[in-house]
DNA sequence: TCGTAATGACTACAAGTGTAGTCGGAGGAC
DNA sequence: GTCCTCCGACTACACTTGTAGTCATTACGA
């Protein structure tokens, strides 16, 4: 099953710690997006009911922890942009970062880092 | 607006040769996704109606042109992704790629032209 | 001239999304 | 014991998306 945008918004609150009530969710929320609670609790019960996150019952409310893994998501979903708009090619989505003057000379000697830490494990 | 995935492979069809009359762009995406030729027709009004494409009249029927520049789509997506996941930081995502295993020599050889170009262009 | 095929326009319809409002029950304040 | 409050559960509703079906028109072949 798919997270929408805004689910992906609780999401990240969630990672940023769990366990954690929906009135905590919406909390660290609060500043990012104006939304009412019930919203908060909506995507809550969404994200339930699409099993990325589960909760535990504690007094009146719930817990809420996410099932998903962070980084695997985020490699997911870089792997479904790169395929679908670069036909795989993750040379071609940093060309575009290049054309559209995105890079900034720290940007490149990160990129310079990790190219030297794969030669490293990979030889 | 946003151009749905469904819209986007239609976009695609078109990028890869315009005008295009429906049909054309029908048959170009035959072997790709089974559609019925309503269906694609459809998606040809959406992105009328969404700006994305323009039409000019010939005989019976209409050739489509694409509006958006690819690239600057494919720049402007790759950017959005990258925020969303990344906080901005292209070079995450790139470490996400070498945690899933999907650079191969050859894509780091890429990165690596890319970079050295850069270096060219920028000093 | 009359039917037929092709084409755009309009309609359909279920599922997913954004964004809440309302209801019913359980605990706490008094 | 009674009322208020807080919480999850259920409901709402318009818009988007995927995926077409149907209708009206028109040009062309017979």
């Amino acid at each position: 099953m798919e997270i929408s945008e805004a689910e992906y918004e609780v999401m990240e609150a969630l990672w940023a710690g769990a366990p954690a009530s929906a009135r905590e969710v919406f909390q660290r929320l609060e500043n990012k997006k104006s939304w009412q609670e019930q919203t908060v609790k909506t995507l809550l019960a969404r994200l339930v009911k699409k099993g990325a996150i589960d909760y535990e019952k504690k007094e009146r409310s719930y817990l809420y922890s996410p099932c998903l893994d962070r980084e695997a998501y985020q490699i997911r979903q870089s792997k479904k942009l790169v395929n679908r708009l670069f036909d795989g090619q993750l040379s071609m989505l940093i060309s575009g970062f290049v054309k559209g003057g995105e890079l900034k000379k720290s940007d490149i000697e990160e990129l310079k880092d990790i190219i030297e830490q794969w030669e490293k494990d990979n030889d």
